[in-house]
DNA sequence: TATAAAGTTTAGCCAAGGCTAAACTCATTG
DNA sequence: CAATGAGTTTAGCCTTGGCTAAACTTTATA
């Protein structure tokens, strides 16, 4: 078992890409400083779980790639758990299983997974890793690079913004939505849409966030 | 918010009853050294959540039993949570609590008791303590205790001993369970009794774990 | 009542995981 | 091509919460 710290740490480097990250960025993206993430990803490194250039960054090894991913699948089962029992709203999922990801064993993982089905989408519509870190190809686009007048089906939204979240939930805008493009304003990238009778306007920077497929 | 050690130690020091609690007896219910024991029962007394003599013992402060209690009463909620939820057998459920309460918000504490109904007694027959630290009194007795040729009601079965906990279970023994003694074994206070059509001894030690009251 | 045993505390060590301040690298860019 | 600034690392410190070994109390017993 590995530490909360190691595992916030595994599972910020996979969020952050697959290419090196470097410290800044990791530092920022955990609310810490610098130095100490030099200090944590030396100890990673000498784990195995990371891979890391001085003065370049860090990624993920094979190993620490698949600790990562058994970290999001206990996240996003949580929120999907959570979801289905209790009935959060689905800005209040992520803070909760943020949490509480860390204290779930791999059988009550187990038990919830066979609970709901095994399911491979959580509320916000992010992929949920199989209980061996597999991970079904993603080929939703953002909506900010959409074309325009065809019928979107939105297939994610982010799950750590609970203010974007719930704006786009006051606009009824999640996984299952359909709505279509009615025109781009060049000046700054935002779009106007259609969902139902109603028109919106979404900025390009959460449009960028919202993940869309053209299938029905 | 308090550590996942502090709130360890002062649930176990509640647990160990309301007189002065020793430090080797303390620190074998924590499973760590004496020294360390002490270490920290400076820092509680410190922080002012237990009271502390020197070579004599500590007890908590009202503020650290409200704390203990706290903990006590997400342990409690999760067991009946992931008992009506999950379907998990009583004997799989403290362990798993043991590791989710730490992680409970005050948020999450409230929607589980909600959705569960504000329940009393978690499926241990243990009751829960309320919001506020609330515990109605106990009248439960220990079936070691128990008079001979009575109708008894099991009120409440141990938590903490998947063993003991699973051999009730196949014996039929849980809260709810109506049962007779029909002797006791003067040479062990073991203890005979009538459970519907079938009759099993119960060890004297078992039998102090078990609680039971006199009601239908 | 002196002393041994049992229990408690103190002193000092360690690892994890933060921090700040200072030193170092590297990619610009004048 | 030297210098500057951004980003990274190192050095050294701190707290938490363990540990062992040694010192100290208290209690029980001879």
């Amino acid at each position: 078992m590995y530490s909360v710290a190691i595992e916030d740490y595994l599972k910020s480097i996979w969020k952050l890409g697959s290419k090196d990250v470097g410290t800044q960025e990791l530092a920022s993206h955990l609310d810490i400083k610098p130095a100490s993430v030099t200090k944590m990803i030396l100890r990673l490194t000498e784990m195995g779980l990371v891979d890391h250039t001085p003065y370049k960054g860090a990624s993920l090894t094979r190993r620490g790639e698949l600790e990562a991913l058994s970290v999001v699948r206990r996240h996003r089962l949580l929120e999907t758990f959570l979801s289905q029992t209790l009935g959060l709203a689905r800005d209040e999922l992520h803070v909760e299983a943020e949490r509480l990801e860390h204290a779930l064993s791999k059988e009550l993982e187990a038990a919830i997974a066979e609970y709901l089905g095994n399911p491979t989408r959580d509320p916000h519509g992010h992929p949920i890793p199989g209980p061996n870190g597999e991970l079904y190809e993603e080929t939703d686009l953002p909506l900010s690079d959409s074309p325009i007048n065809m019928t979107l089906t939105v297939m994610q939204v982010p799950d750590n913004d609970s203010n974007i979240l719930s704006w786009l939930e006051n606009n009824n805008i999640y996984p299952g939505t359909k709505l279509k493009i009615i025109s781009r304003d060049d000046f700054d990238g935002g779009i106007n849409v259609r969902i139902g009778l109603s028109k919106i306007r979404i900025s390009s920077s959460i449009a960028s966030l919202v993940k869309i497929s053209f299938e029905e």
